[in-house]
DNA sequence: AACTCGGGGCA
DNA sequence: TGCCCAGAGTT
């Protein structure tokens, strides 16, 4: 115990906050891995509060690791819908299959054997380790980066190679060994609610007194990273045919990119505007004789990406054939209810144009 | 080492 | 707008 230039003190005064200030989460009741393991991923670039529903709905619709083994993709993937970065739900799913068909249902229970997991990446397998098993292995996540590049003003921008390593051998040289799980989850929670990106709570921090960037009142330059890639625009161009007033045609996304084995309706992707002029030729092409009922447009910005979508409800002339790929027909009412579809699609699916032209 | 993958909230 | 969030997988 004790490294050079590291106050032993840290943990205990982190931790000792942390049973004061700590918010109650479902999570928290337990030690189950099953259940940490499930958290950990809802969470994985994930606000507690948009996570906490999912956490609910899923432990609620799969009590068991057995249960979401045995259930199906499109399934699980509607229980994620709009949470967003759904390799997160694919993986989850393998690996439960995995665990429970292939390891006998006897989860992996170290750090080594719990990074082997798909969809379990360094920071996701030491949580489980240190909460489920108490393995003293530091958590080094969006929080913990930066309590500790203020705690000890690390110039290295933590999104290279050096600053990986740094980071997480200062997280492990602060970790109390023998209270692995309280610590870990101190850290995060301390990052969270006092050590926050924008007004730090310095005044209230149990910190302070070992904060170098406070010290020289710089904690706002902290952390350092490296520029990330500016955003794409996108444009998405969905037909949404009107077979009678309650079907329609839409497809599943089977590439290996965004919004992977989730369903849209047929959609016509490019990096150009393509005007409604040029457009409709393409629609003729593929589906038969059609009015143009209406077209819409939603602009859907993700982190990196901004797709500028146009909807185009169409009613066709003859029954619902296509020209295309892996389209099918669907009631409206089992397409919401059913099917997973990306956050773009429940917008325009709440939109007035869609009640118009479809009854519920 | 850089890119890809979502969506919501905040100033 | 840009940045952040209990990151991981692919190229």
């Amino acid at each position: 115990m004790g490294k050079i230039g590291i106050d032993e003190g840290i943990s205990e005064k982190l931790r000792a906050w942390y049973e004061i200030n700590k918010r109650s989460m479902p999570w928290r009741l337990t030690q189950e891995p099953y259940k940490i393991w499930l958290s950990e991923v809802i969470l994985q670039q994930t606000q507690v509060v948009q996570g906490t529903p999912y956490f609910e709905k899923f432990i609620s619709e799969f009590p068991t690791l057995k249960d979401l083994a045995e259930a199906s993709e499109d399934k699980v993937l509607k229980l994620w819908q709009g949470l967003g970065y759904y390799s997160r739900a694919r993986n989850l799913l393998y690996t439960a299959r995995f665990i429970h068909f292939e390891l006998m249902g006897v989860f992996p229970k170290t750090y080594f054997e719990l990074l082997k997991l798909k969809g379990v990446g360094e920071y996701t397998a030491a949580a489980i380790a240190s909460i489920s098993y108490n393995e003293p292995v530091a958590v080094v996540d969006g929080n913990v980066i930066r309590v500790i590049s203020r705690l000890f003003k690390i110039d290295e921008p933590f999104n290279s190679g050096k600053g990986k390593k740094l980071f997480n051998e200062a997280a492990y040289q602060i970790l109390d060994k023998n209270q692995p799980a309280q610590h870990n989850q101190a850290m995060m929670e301390l990052g969270s609610l006092v050590c926050r990106p924008q007004n730090p709570d310095c005044n209230n921090c149990p910190l302070a007194e070992h904060c170098l960037a406070l010290k020289d009142k710089v904690v706002l330059n902290y952390p350092v990273k490296l520029k990330k890639t500016s955003s794409k625009k996108l444009y998405f161009n969905f037909v949404v045919p009107v077979l009678d007033d309650r079907k329609t045609l839409i497809t599943k996304r089977t590439g290996n990119d965004i919004w992977k084995n989730m369903y849209t309706f047929p959609l016509y992707a490019s990096e150009e505007e393509i005007k409604e002029m040029k457009f409709i030729p393409t629609i003729r092409e593929d589906f038969g004789d059609f009015e143009v009922m209406k077209v819409s447009k939603i602009k859907h910005i993700l982190s990196h990406r901004v797709i500028h979508a146009t909807f185009y409800i169409i009613a066709l002339k003859e029954s619902g054939q296509s020209k295309k790929n892996n389209i099918f027909e669907v009631e409206i009412n089992r397409l919401v209810e059913f099917y997973s579809l990306p956050r773009l699609i429940t917008k325009f699916m709440e939109s007035k144009d869609v009640s118009i032209y479809f009854i519920k």
